[in-house]
DNA sequence: TTGTACGCGTTATCAG
DNA sequence: CTGATAACGCGTACAA
């Protein structure tokens, strides 16, 4: 209790509470005293009583998609870009609270607001659906501060898109695509993931630009569709081996890294090896990318600083949350390994 | 406001609270005027309130341990940990409070209760330290409910151990062990993970114990160090290349499925593959396990349930969270895949 | 079955 | 510089 601080210290408990806080002037002497009786009676703040006397719950919320099946965080992004979230806020003094989001039941992130569990929000995962653009439209009106991590919307009709950081998925995919045209590939295969994420879409729109800044015919055949997952990649193995050993394909793009594996790993048990028979691009460059034989060429994406990023911007020290639409790109940079050996 | 909801419906601000709590008799038309209203009115009970009145944070703590360089979330199991902490935080109505622990400056655990920030704390990646040992001995001592997660601690003195859920690892290592012995291997090298942690000695154990048992004599020159990253096992690959190509070795086992893909990639560039040269062994069965190829025979630790369980002893509905020194042990599992194919 | 009244431990405002 | 004191929004005896 802070009454027995203060009484221990011979002073009232609004001196207390302005020495502990560093708030208002205090005489040093003073502050001293208080410091020492609080040091000698043990005595720690309720964060429970500050927090309701400040009205503020000082936490980031983060929220986690649900990925049946999938233990999402595994997913390599995920996991790095909440180890940037959570730097940042333990920096700024904030907790960190995870919201697991239920499976088709879409949280009603305003509620999270309207009940002060949290000050700001952070969305993971989020897709291009009816129902998360339908909730993050409310929690835009509401006007509650929150950021949606690499994903973006565009524009619709008058309404300001979202607060958003995400990473140039269009220059690493025509990086990736480029570097695979470099080598002296001209048929190359692209498996994309679901087209709810933006990621999915921009990396498409790079694959596109790209041959047709070469000179190199979209073919649609060329184009085949994976969800991220390892197994969708395993699944294309029948395709895969027909293209290529038909010679209408001599390399593979992959929209993420564990698709690249997938496909990899089916087609060695056709004989076929990646950096070999055919040149082998993922992308996110995952530890998977470093664990894989041949190692994998990949697109580094700093998703560690998006969190960091996103949570400050969130954060800023200067005051209140922010509220504020920009939506901030970061670069990434592709990594040329094994699985793309130039062709000889 | 809760005052506008009990006006609005006709009633007081105290049949609202019951109402809303479900708690004491309630006349079912009041019941229902009253929900009418709260609806009407968009009421969301402030949980910073609801939280400073009850005297409980409503959250569970989980804190992770600073591994500097290395994404302490990619680590596999910590991600399967936390998705089933969470699913049962959820599940009992908890908030889950992601407390990241600073590099060598331990967490003051017990402020953390007398806060009020949480009212149980599940603690995963602790090591045998004296820091580590002291903070949770510390913790122990005040009477919070507290567990640690995927390490064991020696009971000392007359001092009860902590509330501990571990997995049977000592069986796990047996049961590696015994298969690499099965398919014809005599000669089986052991990476190891450090000391600190009660796992790398239940695997140690398990090793002398299956040697012991098939008559192989233990060769302290077959065990070898590493820190259960990737790098640490490729560290190795001179030594084991030596071992092998001498006749000294024909398998290896190693503690985590990372440092076993290090030691395969290392020994593929020097010419041997996993499977063919020498049988190979992990543990965890990560996705990496998988993602490996050959694929990587492993241990399946229930790393999901291991958390789930963990926050079900601390939640348990009935009344008060739980403090209870017992500790759980579960199963693991041997999965037998391409990198330890039976020698002809 | 429902209403009244109080307390929870801080912060913050306003005098002194 | 420091001390009273009023909120803060809810839960919960206790009384009716």
């Amino acid at each position: 209790m802070r009454q027995q601080v203060a009484k221990l210290a011979g002073v009232s408990e609004a001196t207390v509470s302005r020495v502990l806080n560093g708030v208002g002037p205090v005489k040093e002497e003073t502050k001293q005293r208080v410091l020492a009786a609080a040091a000698e009676l043990g005595y720690v703040p309720s964060a429970l009583a500050q927090r309701f006397a400040r009205k503020k719950s000082g936490n980031l919320g983060v929220v986690l998609p649900y990925v049946p099946k999938v233990p999402l965080f595994s997913t390599y992004y995920f996991s790095e870009m909440l180890g940037g979230i959570g730097e940042e806020a333990q920096a700024q003094g904030y907790d960190l609270l995870m919201l697991f989001r239920k499976p088709e039941q879409p949280r009603d992130y305003t509620a999270l607001f309207q009940a002060h569990k949290v000050d700001a929000l952070i969305i993971l995962g989020a897709r291009d659906t009816a129902l998360d653009r339908g909730a993050l439209e409310e929690l835009e009106r509401s006007g509650h501060p929150f950021c949606v991590l690499n994903q973006r919307y565009a524009a619709r009709g008058n309404e300001p898109p979202f607060m958003t950081v995400d990473a140039d998925h269009w220059s690493g995919s025509r990086a990736a695509v480029r570097h695979l045209v470099d080598i002296g590939c001209s048929r190359i295969v692209f498996i994309n993931g679901p087209a709810q994420y933006s990621n999915s879409l921009d990396r498409r729109a790079g694959y596109d630009r790209v041959l047709a800044e070469s000179g190199l015919e979209l073919r649609e055949e060329l184009v085949l569709a994976g969800n991220y997952s390892r197994t969708s990649g395993y699944a294309l193995t029948d395709q895969l081996e027909a293209l290529i050993r038909a010679g209408d394909a001599d390399a593979i793009f992959a929209a993420n890294d564990r698709m690249a594996i997938g496909a990899m790993q089916g087609l060695r048990e056709r004989g076929l090896e990646a950096g070999r028979d055919y040149a082998l691009c993922g992308y996110d460059d995952a530890d998977a990318a470093r664990m894989a034989s041949p190692q994998l060429t990949s697109v580094t994406v700093p998703f560690h600083e998006m969190g960091q990023i996103a949570a400050r911007r969130l954060l800023q020290q200067d005051g209140e949350p922010k509220i504020s639409a920009a939506s901030t790109i970061l670069p990434v940079q592709l990594v040329i390994r094994e699985s793309s050996r130039s062709r000889q």
